[in-house]
DNA sequence: TCGTTGCATGGGAGT
DNA sequence: CTCCCATGCAACGAG
């Protein structure tokens, strides 16, 4: 068994000794057995982290084999590759590159010699050579973690069929970038010279390959199960209608994955001119043992990087991986998320949430102490370096821009280094994170004229700015920018006040993180001052001074308790915005801004202005009915209007937020409040604690989008309850019954008359469609009150506030038609 | 009041 | 459908 399983194939893993003993899985998977710990593994590499490099052992990258690294004696057995990894001294000192020029050759012959069938752009072959098949991609296996980039390793693929194995050599089409100019069948290889520096010998010997882009070698013998894998297909993750003995588990991942979406490292770098040093992700070598690693944590660093940093560190560097700074990475907080599967891969194990220091030595060699440690998330863990502000700071980094991670060799020590963003599209999360280039002054200008309230220049509070990401490789991404406009400020003002925020060309200042938020998420995100947020906190009283009546729609009045109302068929709108004033001696003004000219002018305190409104329309003062007219207030009093308004409003939200129960009668606060709080309503002492369970981040007194939305089943409002939403629909509610009660009595007369006239010969049917209808109405009302209990005499003020929006006429008819129904059947009963 | 900590949430990517 | 991870945010602590 043990000979059957690792004697006589490039499994990849440890020679057969390694190992006890090996099996199918019946999900087709390879499973062993650990030799230290006897835990079978669907993915050998696994243990030969946790078990055989814990313990001093290490893969020669070459022959596979296990060489202890911990002695001095083996010291002379093997050698620490520059690429990572290491390789025995023999299979170091092995005419490696000749062999496997010879067996590329013979590759090649075994293409040429052999009739060979083309089928799905792979060439199949008889199973004679299998042998040198195998031994060519073992020596593709063992160069490739040298040599090859991801991209030509993608190109290799070994897969097994039931009675043939394919192997496909790396020549592909690698990258669309490159494609227009190259001939596709050097494109990949001319790459690997460009990147990887190949030797020309290899280049010319590949190139004369005769199947292009891919070499596919089926190879008859069957091949069972005894048949494993190289490295091959690992690289690849994929495998052709059958899977390989070798398969990953059911939940494990390829252990490489494929390569990013779209050379775009390539390209950029291309583009920038630097194809001496392309930046291709290389999926670093110890990676195929360990958990997959996305592409985008590959460390992308050219030769030129990579030589230079080992000449810093004088040592060699192993890039492990790498990650583009988020905004919270490279915010205050100081905590930079890890990607799990490279923390679980190259840091050290950890068992407790509260993790331990690790070292990390930047490559100017000073020393960090950050804390690596982890979170419990869903079932799973979150790891994060603590601690990394002042690395972060000391090498000026900010969202956007890649942390690379490598080790040391010999020795282990890890190190951290960085590349600027602007040196770098990266196509990670260049369109999640901060743009590298930041927003120029002219972008933010121009998005004025893009403003969505264009040519509404009353003081919005808030206006979206679409702003171009130009930063961005695909040159698409645009920036949802909520731009505070300083509440009517003047333009110049405003570009000013926004050309503070290119900053993000320079590195982010404490402050200005502190005063930046992101809401929404990934490139949807909306970049958002505080101070706008702060504006976003429309109270409801504040959004009912802005209501008006819909434009050219005629109210129906209706008298209600001596009150007069008026109702309109079409929902309110949003009128202008202005700003009341008191003067010490008492006389109130109102100021409204012209949407022309964007001056102040002074109106009566009772005008409502509709919500585009000109000076033209300034019927109040004549003198300044044209734009052309000065404006009365000079730029100190408007700031202080400004700034009063302003101050006046965060004053409240300071208040709703100290004491959300006093405003719990303010309309759409107290809406969401009760929302949030439901049941607990009744006992509001309990408010603190628990009602937040389902969604903490909507407390009492939250007038965000959700919570300013009306209840859905949650919250319910007391029936005494006398909110400005219960107080509107209370009247509006009564509205509705006065024509009910209308309508009805009409139907009702009809109805008597229609029954005089049938009464003599309908008599006993009358009667009885009477007690029909009789029992069909209480069986209406006994229904409706279980479903809404709230529901029942307005007088009494009990109106279910909790019903949908949409449903309201329905429920208030439904309610009708219950009391109706309960009158009814009262008078019935007399 | 501000900063820190620990966890929750949800969008999105991968399977 | 699951998992990852960016980020929100409440609780807590320090000044």
């Amino acid at each position: 068994m043990e000979s059957d399983i690792c004697g006589n194939t490039p499994c990849g893993a440890v020679t057969a000794h390694e190992w006890k003993k090996g099996w199918l899985l019946r999900s087709g998977g390879f499973a062993k057995l650990c030799n230290k710990c006897g835990s079978a593994y669907e993915n050998s590499v696994f243990c030969k982290k946790f078990h055989l490099e814990e313990s001093g052992w290490r893969e020669c990258n070459f022959c596979k084999k296990a060489i202890h690294c911990g002695c001095i004696v083996s010291k002379s057995l093997f050698e620490y590759l520059d690429f990572g990894g290491i390789g025995c001294t023999s299979c170091v000192k092995s005419p490696q590159l000749h062999l496997m020029q010879n067996s590329i050759t013979s590759a090649k012959n075994v293409a040429s010699e052999r009739p060979s069938s083309h089928i799905d752009g792979r060439i199949y072959v008889d199973s004679v050579h299998e042998g040198k098949l195998m031994q060519l991609c073992k020596i593709v296996e063992a160069s490739e973690s040298s040599h090859w980039s991801q991209v030509q390793r993608d190109g290799i693929l070994l897969s097994s069929g039931q009675n043939s194995q394919e192997v496909k050599c790396p020549i592909r089409e690698v990258d669309t970038g490159l494609s227009n100019v190259m001939n596709p069948s050097v494109q990949s290889l001319t790459f690997a010279k460009l990147e990887n520096g190949i030797p020309a010998w290899e280049l010319k010997n590949m190139h004369e390959l005769p199947v292009q882009p891919s070499l596919c070698m089926s190879l008859g013998t069957p091949s069972g199960n005894s048949v494993l894998p190289s490295a091959g297909e690992i690289v690849e993750g994929r495998v052709e209608e059958k899977p390989y003995p070798f398969h990953q588990g059911q939940r494990s991942r390829p252990i490489l994955p494929k390569p990013p979406k779209t050379g775009l490292t390539i390209n950029q770098e291309t583009n920038k001119g630097v194809l001496s040093h392309p930046r291709i992700a290389r999926p670093p070598a110890e990676a195929r043992g360990k958990n997959q690693l996305l592409p985008r944590y590959w460390p992308r660093l050219t030769d030129k990087e990579l030589e230079q940093w080992s000449g810093d560190l004088k040592s060699t560097v192993v890039p492990l991986f790498e990650k583009v700074l988020s905004a919270s990475d490279a915010g205050r907080i100081g905590r930079l998320v890890l990607p799990k599967a490279c923390a679980e891969a190259y840091f050290p194990p950890i068992s407790q949430s509260e993790g331990l220091p690790l070292r990390i030595q930047d490559v100017k060699g000073h020393e960090w102490t950050f804390q690596f440690r982890f979170w419990p998330n869903n079932n799973s863990r979150m790891y994060v370096l603590e601690g990394v502000t002042p690395c972060i700071q000391s090498m000026q980094l900010r969202a956007g821009d890649t942390v690379i991670f490598s080790r040391i060799d010999p020795g282990g020590k890890l190190v951290i280094g960085f590349r600027k963003a602007s040196n770098s599209l990266d196509t990670q999360d260049a369109s999640t994170s901060a743009p590298s280039n930041g927003i120029s002054m002219k972008d933010t200008c121009s998005g004025v004229t893009d403003n969505l309230h264009s040519g509404n220049s009353y003081p919005v509070p808030l206006q979206l700015v679409k702003v171009k990401r130009e930063a961005y490789s695909n040159g698409l991404s645009e920036h949802l920018h909520l731009n505070s406009m300083g509440a009517g400020l003047p333009k110049s003002e405003n570009c000013g006040s926004m050309t503070n925020n290119d900053s993000l060309q320079q590195p982010i200042s404490v402050s200005e993180k502190k005063r930046t938020r992101n809401i929404g998420s990934k490139s949807k995100r909306l970049l958002i001052r505080s101070e706008d947020s702060m504006e976003l906190r429309l109270t409801w009283e504040e959004a009912q001074d802005l209501l008006r009546p819909p434009p050219s729609v005629k109210p129906s009045i209706v008298t209600i308790e001596d009150h007069v109302f008026e109702e309109y068929d079409e929902p309110p709108v949003f009128g202008k915005r202005t700003f009341f004033t008191t003067h010490s001696s008492g006389r109130q003004d109102q100021w409204a801004q012209c949407d022309d000219c964007c001056k102040w002018r002074r109106l009566p305190v009772d005008v409502l202005l509709p919500p585009k409104w000109t000076c033209s329309e300034n019927e109040w003062d004549d003198s300044r009915s044209l734009c052309s007219a000065p404006e009365e207030l000079i730029p100190k009093e408007l700031e202080n209007l400004l700034r009063t308004s302003k101050g006046f409003k965060k004053k409240r939200i300071a208040e709703d937020r100290k004491s959300p129960q006093e405003h719990e009668t303010s309309g759409l606060d107290a809406l969401a409040s009760l929302a949030v709080l439901g049941e607990n309503f009744l006992a509001p002492a309990d408010d603190s604690a628990g009602v937040t369970t389902k969604h903490p981040r909507h407390r009492p007194g939250c007038t965000c989008i959700v919570c300013i939305q009306p209840p859905s089943g949650k919250g319910r409002h007391k029936p005494s309850c006398t909110c400005n939403v219960c107080m509107t629909v209370k009247r509006r509610f009564k509205t509705l019954m006065m024509r009910k009660k209308k309508r009805q009595s009409e139907r009702e007369a009809d109805a008597t008359e229609k029954e005089q006239v049938h009464h003599q010969r309908d008599e006993s049917e009358t009667n009885g469609a009477s007690r029909d209808n009789t029992v069909c109405i209480e069986e209406n009302g006994e229904g409706l009150a279980r479903v809404h209990p709230e529901v029942s005499d307005p007088s009494t003020g009990q109106i279910d506030l909790n019903c949908h929006p949409k449903r309201e006429d329905m429920l208030v008819y439904e309610t009708e038609l219950s009391m109706t129904s309960h009158l009814e059947t009262t008078n019935h009963l007399r």
